[in-house]
DNA sequence: TTTTTTTATCGTTTTTTTACGATTAAATTT
DNA sequence: AAATTTAATCGTAAAAAAACGATAAAAAAA
């Protein structure tokens, strides 16, 4: 997935990276936004709402499920998405402890 | 930078996936720590930082200001950037309200 | 003025991402 | 059992991102 210069990189720029990275498509995001609406697993229903085909769908919620952002389990011949509260926490943890401003700026 | 469909999207998913996106490389979070840590402005010096040819390091952070995550100065031949603190407030809150959860899960 | 330093940009190659249709596989319906 | 529905995966094409060296442009130092 990274380049192979991953390993150049420290653990906390690498895992910051991924989460932000799996983010960084307004699809991904549109998905997540759903699922977090509706208090209830979306299934293929998220097809519906995006103006995308559902192998394309398919594949966002692939990259969305391995960067750890939601879960899915299988009920039947649906498949149930939620979205993962831990992924947020940890994304806004991470982003808070390396971010943190020493207060000042200077341009 | 977003692939045709952006216009198929809202403003805010957009939004919020440009401001991600750009975060979705070990390299320009490593930029950002950098900038975070040190107050005052780096310049040439995350070069030196980071694995990475000039050239490239330079193109990681024209991606981040543009995103709007920092600004450059020039002062003299040397270049200026810092954070830009509103970036990561307005990334927060976007995060926040977008995703806030209805507190309940299903799977 | 010439040389050096610093950083942006150009041109190019390689890799990754995005997107789609077609196919597959599994569970329901009929 | 056959047909249908649901969703993942495959193959592929097109677009974007990442990386680098070379070059350019501007300021500073010599």
């Amino acid at each position: 997935m990274a380049t192979g210069k991953t390993a150049s990189f420290g653990e906390m720029e690498n895992n910051l990276a991924e989460l932000a990275k799996a983010l960084g498509h307004p699809a991904r995001i549109a998905i997540l936004v759903a699922l977090s609406r509706r208090n209830a697993c979306v299934c293929g229903e998220i097809v519906d709402v995006l103006p995308l085909a559902q192998s394309t769908v398919s594949q966002h919620l692939k990259a969305l499920k391995e960067a750890g952002w939601i879960s899915g389990t299988v009920e039947g011949v649906k498949s149930c998405y939620c979205l993962n509260r831990e992924a947020l926490d940890r994304f806004r943890t991470l982003l808070d402890t390396f971010l943190k401003e020493p207060e000042n700026t200077c341009c």
